[in-house]
DNA sequence: CGACGGTTTGTAACCGGTTACACGAGCACC
DNA sequence: GGTGCTCGTGTAACCGGTTACAAACCGTCG
């Protein structure tokens, strides 16, 4: 068995009090008392049990981060981002991925009874269980998607992007465009579409193609569907990895790129630079990041009043979008 | 104030060994009891903290994960194949990159003292960080690393894969190649690289060629470095996104492919599929899983000898490797 | 009717820390 | 020499659960 901080007490000839602020520096304890305690401890390679240490301060030091999935370059990032602040910030990180999972509702639930508090990622659980979260006084912040209840938000400027995006297509004279993907499952992929609806002038022509799942794999058969009839003059994808799936498909199926059609993706991944993909830069890391500032102060108090960032993007034009549609 | 299981046993008019007992379902408890307990732990919102049971019952019922980066798939389909089985046995999953962290070894040490056990992913911390938890009675799970001490280790066939897709390249007359990666950073790339040495004839030319990072990045980088000088006739590659990034590069340069120079991954990311890179497979996410079952064994204490597993890989040809070198 | 055995329930001692409060020692000051 | 202060340390009560053990209760049987 480990030793425990009384061990150490009666090691050291002293009160298990002395001990605690020995180790935790809190108040003065003699220079001669300090060193036998120290080196008792030492002696008995003792550990504090962050167990006890938790319940007696009462705080978990540990921040949750609920995502959807981890597949494909997107939420991957925004963990990084959070668990590296999280970890500069003195706490531990727990995850959790909804993916397949039923009871995503009471997984998050369990979740927040083991953190000081979480960050809920985009499409995962519903509003409502959100809701709950707060009034039970879960400290909680949202990323990629709009603020619940009393929770804190942060969010790329997807209407913005959609904006910048849509009037560079319209300067190539792109008068037909398909939107690839899901409105109804992500807010964010809901935003990005309607910031191209406002963009877009009325003589334009804007499909809604759905798919079921943002990979490579649902891009690719997009283009299936549409090598049989009329290509539109871009395809707007709600993310990279969907655009990249459509990118190699249409090439192997011979299509003049950008010439016959255009494609632009969103996320700016690492591939999409080296498939020269056009797409809409947004700080996936930097999301994380800041996700975890701001449940940094909702922990520590600092802030009692939610906060709403947003943060920027940024149109990025590579090969996928070049020269005008022809006449 | 949350409401703790006195005040429930108090509003229930019982004490509160009844109370625990109704919620944990252990031991008999009159029906009648039961409802009355069931009754106030509803009124009052009773939600059991997760410290006071996990100090008394002295577990975590929480793993740890350890892996250097996040960025890429393949350490992201690990965890999530990890999260995944984890959380069927009822584990919270803590992770920690030790991506950018100059205190690895004491972030790894912390971790381990919150949860019952961890694993161990690739480069991250050195032998000697993960003998001392071992000594320390910490249940660790190496992956993609041979086994240090007394844990239990999970890889992929590095070599038989090696072997196979080197004879897949011989068979194709290739004979001067070029292995793209740092087998000094990964011991499962080092493995890799034995593997072709194994397999490659005393006639055949084998080359390393040494990159700091194994993304696309690098891979463009390392095309750069052969467009002034001779092609091999095939670049192995440490992993599919450097891979990527030299097959992008080379395109982009005008260089045929697969008749000019021959390009292999390794991974089988998805990317992969739609690049028609030719690549060795290995089970990303069943790494992960084989892991959580692993340590849930040496937690539960079903199992005390170590054990090291080895799973599967598989080679992937595409056309990437499609035809004979020419004379 | 009392002994006996099984079922329910309560008491209290844990788990391993933190910390409010009290107490004693040492010192300066009047 | 007594008073009052500071400094260092110990006592004990937490934090919020689980659980060994004992006790109380209830029905049955001799």
């Amino acid at each position: 068995m480990r030793a425990t901080i009384r061990d150490v007490a009666r090691e050291a000839g002293v009160s298990i009090a002395t001990v605690s602020r020995v180790l935790r520096d809190s108040t003065a304890v003699r220079p001669t008392t300090r060193d036998r305690v120290l080196a008792a401890a030492d002696e008995l390679e003792f550990v504090p049990s962050a167990l006890g240490r938790q319940l007696a301060e009462r705080r978990h030091a540990a921040n949750g981060i609920v995502f959807p999935d981890l597949s494909g370059p997107y939420y991957a990032e925004v963990v990084l981002g959070y668990e590296s602040v999280a970890a500069e910030l003195g706490r531990s990180v727990l995850i959790l991925s909804t993916r397949d999972r039923p009871d995503a509702e009471s997984a998050v639930q369990a979740m927040a009874e083991r953190c000081d508090g979480l960050v809920v990622l985009g499409r995962t659980v519903p509003d409502a269980a959100v809701e709950r979260l707060v009034v039970r006084g879960a400290h909680v912040v949202m990323v990629a998607r709009p603020p619940v209840g009393g929770a804190d938000s942060v969010n790329a400027r997807n209407r913005q992007g959609a904006r910048a995006l849509t009037e560079h297509l319209l300067d190539l004279d792109v008068r037909r465009l398909v939107f690839v993907g899901d409105p109804s499952t992500s807010p964010d992929v809901a935003e990005r579409l309607r910031g191209i609806q406002e963009a877009l002038p009325a003589d334009a022509d804007l499909q809604l193609h759905h798919v079921d799942s943002l990979d490579e794999e649902c891009g690719a058969h997009v283009v299936g569907d549409y090598l049989t009839r009329a290509l539109p003059d871009a395809f707007v994808c709600a993310n990279d990895e969907l655009a990249l799936g459509m990118l190699g498909r249409l090439s192997a199926a011979g299509v003049d790129l950008p010439g016959r059609v255009k494609v632009a993706g969103w996320d700016d991944v690492m591939a999409a630079r080296y498939a020269g993909l056009t797409t809409v830069r947004q700080p996936m890391r930097e999301l994380g990041a800041t996700a975890a500032r701001l449940l940094d102060e909702l922990i520590s108090g600092s802030r009692s009043h939610p906060t709403h960032e947003l943060l920027p993007t940024q149109l990025v034009v590579r090969s996928t979008t070049l020269g005008k549609v022809a006449p």
